[in-house]
DNA sequence: TTGTAGGCGTTATCAC
DNA sequence: GTGATAACGCCTACAA
């Protein structure tokens, strides 16, 4: 903090005048007569006074501040939740406090601490791939800590969320594959305890069998890293083993997408011609490499907008005491590129 | 903030001692019996005390969070940098304020103004493409509020900063080229008030210039937005005018490479063949697209651990008096791939 | 070894 | 219309 910032005592010794009269001039209080109300505008102007928003804190017991808790900034993918989140935080008055867990439990828990002792009003959490029991936030929720999950939501009751409907985005995809005539389509999976795996994969799955009963190939790959080089390694072990092989595959993610691709370059085979691939989250660099990449394009803005509309909402208990905040779920949109074009 | 969370009255109070007896026992301060010591800690332990960093920050007026300013966490350059300061600064228990301005100036004064308020004890700032004028900043740094800059830095002698060697990476990326066997290389520029543009083009030049006398054309394409789009149509205009054309480009950024590529492909121009293609910040997707692009990579984690790092030193005022805080320069490392690989 | 009181900056509640 | 005072949670110099 700077030395020698102004305070309210400040102008009020400047102006002879008492603290409480120059609190209330700031703040436009009725009662006030123009003539101080000026001077003593005029005297915080002149002196630079800021009010301390640290102090209001503690009076108030109210931080104006929400803590962000996700995995990793550097995945594009919450960057763009967190320039969602910002946005709203920032046009209600609002402060981010973030925090990454590098998928790390340990760090989760204490982050959260962190966040405590600074008195968060709310919390937005997408939690890490390690975290496999919820106690932590359950405990807060029970406190009464307004807490908003997004992407990765835990199996807790009473949690409120906000998601990207995964099963759909999963099933539009791999109906597409279908039409496009390709028969046998394998699945790249993701992280295990990860709810947002689980949707994809039976997205995948019900797409299969809702098509054509005639057609029954299902293969899933296990990618618990989610990354490109796990993802390279098992596509070409695929291809190279003697296994009956897929003439498409559908991957949970864009990264693991990245590696399949590569590993069939590498092999020779011609996509989309011999196969074909989709994605998941529309990352950047998706529309850039050849052949541009189809892929399952999640709402990051949104969700992260919408998360913070949640959590000031939760905050504020606005709506009728009655009307609790509800979770919601977005849609996802495919994005059809070269990779899955016949 | 939940409420009912138990501060140190409670545990006095239950305890029947003092306020300060409470602190000092959970200070493990001297001076207070070890039964009395551990009947505390008990108690706070089974109220789930936790002190309260608001009330902390206002007594100490000290409030051991840090601001950062960025443009955008969607870059992935930003969003690396984010990642070495969150990294430095938890592991010396400061808190993490993000903003991002969106390249707006106005933004930038409107949370530069927040930040202060809520009583930041420094910044670490890479301020927005619109910002032409630092008073916001000198008067801080007047104040001697510590304030590092980081990537981009303005021009105010005073003012310590981590940058990377600009001048340098262009050089070497171009030497690069010119060791190929590239003889007409153009380079596209970025945006203009930026001090890296600045460093990024005299280096190019100046490799030219170094390399071989009877090398001398050069051709700078002004690409303010620094995107893909841009980029792409400056590159298509370039090979369709019927100017000279170039046989290798170097862009001040992958986007603006990225652009380039999908230009020249879609001309039919072969790269490394015909054309060579350098970019710069070794963003993620550089190495999925294809060819792979060759790119001058900045050390984004490095930059943001070295900048904290600097400001946590000026924050401690750590060094004896007189050494006063340096400014950093950190080395790019250029990573060739295919799309420079004669 | 423990307790008391003042103060960090602000505002709400009284009083005048 | 304005002023004095207590309180938010915590720490610490000074007393006891």
């Amino acid at each position: 903090m700077k030395l020698g910032q102004a305070t309210i005592k400040d102008i009020a010794k400047e102006l002879n005048v008492s603290l409480s009269t120059v609190s209330r001039a700031l703040k436009n209080y009725p009662g006030i007569s123009e003539e101080t109300k000026r001077r003593v505008k005029e005297t915080a102007e002149r002196l630079n006074y800021r009010p301390n928003a640290v102090a209001l804190s503690l009076r108030q017991s109210k931080s104006f501040t929400i803590g962000v808790i996700i995995p990793e900034v550097v995945h594009f993918f919450f960057s763009t939740v967190i320039s969602g989140i910002e946005e709203v935080a920032y046009a209600n008055g609002y402060n981010v406090i973030l925090c990454q867990t590098n998928e790390k439990y340990e760090r989760e828990k204490s982050i959260l601490d962190t966040m405590l002792a600074n008195q968060v009003d709310g919390l937005l959490v997408s939690f890490s791939k390690e975290t496999k029991d919820f106690d932590h936030f359950t405990k807060l929720i029970e406190l009464e800590l307004p807490i908003v999950f997004f992407d990765r939501i835990p199996a807790i009751d009473s949690s409120v969320h906000v998601t990207v409907n995964d099963f759909q985005g999963a099933y539009d995809a791999v109906t597409h594959l279908l039409q496009q005539g390709y028969k046998k389509i394998a699945h790249i999976s993701g992280p295990e305890n990860l709810t947002i795996t689980k949707q994809r994969k039976e997205g995948y799955l019900k797409a299969i069998r809702d098509f054509d009963e005639a057609i029954s190939y299902t293969k899933i790959l296990e990618c618990p890293s989610g990354n490109e080089d796990e993802s390279f390694k098992l596509v070409n072990a695929l291809f190279t083993n003697g296994e009956e092989k897929p003439d498409a595959i559908f991957a949970h993610h864009d990264l693991a997408a990245a590696g399949a691709l590569m590993a069939l370059k590498s092999l020779g085979i011609k996509i989309p011609e011999e196969v074909g691939l989709v994605g998941y989250s529309n990352w950047q660099f998706s529309s850039m490499i050849d052949p541009p990449l189809s892929t399952v394009s999640q709402p990051g803005a949104s969700i992260g907008e919408t998360a913070t509309k949640l959590l000031l909402d939760m905050i504020n208990k606005n709506g009728n005491t009655g009307t609790i905040s509800k979770s919601v779920m977005l849609d996802t949109e495919l994005i059809i590129r070269k990779s899955s074009s016949k």
